[in-house]
DNA sequence: CAATTTGGGCGAACATGTTCACTAAATAGA
DNA sequence: TCTATTTAGTGAACATGTTCGCCCAAATTG
């Protein structure tokens, strides 16, 4: 009977792996990214130090696919609970606040990873900008949506505004790495909602 | 007669400071943040490797000093020439387009500088944030200025229309980093029009 | 002017991300 | 089944940002 897993050389690889974004996941979630080692990593995960580079190419990546997992969910989520029935401004915010939350609530993790963002090689790049592109489509329907509701100026480009929109979403973001005061959800969902009301509405 | 410079110690300090400075500013001007070396600033400045951290507490603080008089002198000119007479459209792009041109003329240089900005320390945050609040203002005055000749709707809050001014800027500016087609200060300049026409006219 | 303190200059030492040559086990090929 | 090839696993070695303790001339003190 053929394994479904591949050869046992895959299956072990796999375990490996497991190991070590099971400890970068641990690590990761608990101190500052500068704090974790790749050899802290390493060494709880139980592997030697030279292993992880032949899963991942360098901490970043590590980190990413950490907690790739977690972002995937979080962007299916908060896109599956839109609700379908409230101003746009309302589903606007209801996305924007999942994402906050993830962020607030692991800061170091993605300031990290989001300072990073500009040093990315293609690959990375390419996966990224295909996800912003994901959500730019998603949200070009919620404002066409809003228009036919008659709560945006018809006249408008949905597309350019979807990308306004993202535009504000990483100012906030970026705020609140920058500026203390600015590290709670519901008060970056307030700036966002200012925003959009004298841009968008 | 009294030494303007102050004690003779000083001056030799501003001495090294201004060989660091020089010889940073060649390096980095040169080659990528990355390939440039501390010590490789070191020794073209003929000083020891421990001296430079006397003087600048880490790498990006380093660059952020050998390239500060080249962004205010950047930042006056730009605000100088501002056109008066020209529509509100025309007087942003033809600030942002300077800006955006120093950028990709440096581009190694401000990917770094950009990606490293959620790290700084409070002190530079509250330089930096300073800066932001003068770009805003000086937007604000700008925008008042176009509600008063009719560019803009007047009942729209010109402080937070600066802020989403300066959200689109660093939009556009991001995707300069991400995208490589998007490294040509005019299309930048395009990209930016377009968003604010949809959002602030 | 002598004694003491200060602080700029210095390079060894350290921490850590990354590379590299090597081993051995798994796999493929004969 | 035996041999050759591939490759996960490994830790020493390397590169580089940063820290540390030392030195000594300048500044300060008295």
């Amino acid at each position: 009977m053929e394994q479904p897993k591949g050869t046992r050389r895959q299956v072990q690889k796999a375990e490996t792996r497991a190991l070590i974004l099971e400890s970068a996941r641990t690590l990761f979630g608990t101190q500052d990214y500068d704090r974790v080692t790749i050899r802290g990593v390493a060494t709880q995960a139980g592997i030697g130090l030279g292993t992880i580079y032949k899963h991942f190419p360098n901490k970043l990546s590590l980190l990413a696919a950490a907690f790739s997992d977690d972002l995937k969910r979080l962007y299916r989520d908060a896109m599956a609970t839109v609700p379908e029935d409230r101003p746009f401004k309302a589903q606007f915010v209801h996305i924007s606040k999942r994402f906050f939350t993830f962020y607030t609530t692991h800061f170091s993790l993605s300031r990290a990873y989001l300072s990073h963002l500009f040093f990315y090689e293609k690959e990375w790049l390419d996966q990224i900008n295909a996800f912003d592109e994901a959500y730019v489509q998603k949200m070009s329907e919620l404002i066409r949506a809003g228009q036919d509701k008659g709560e945006i100026r018809p006249e408008k480009d949905a597309d350019v505004l979807a990308m306004a929109l993202l535009s504000n979403y990483f100012f906030v973001l970026a705020n609140c790495f920058l500026r203390e005061g600015m590290r709670d959800p519901d008060q970056m969902a307030d700036m966002l909602a200012m925003l959009i009301e004298q841009t968008l509405l």
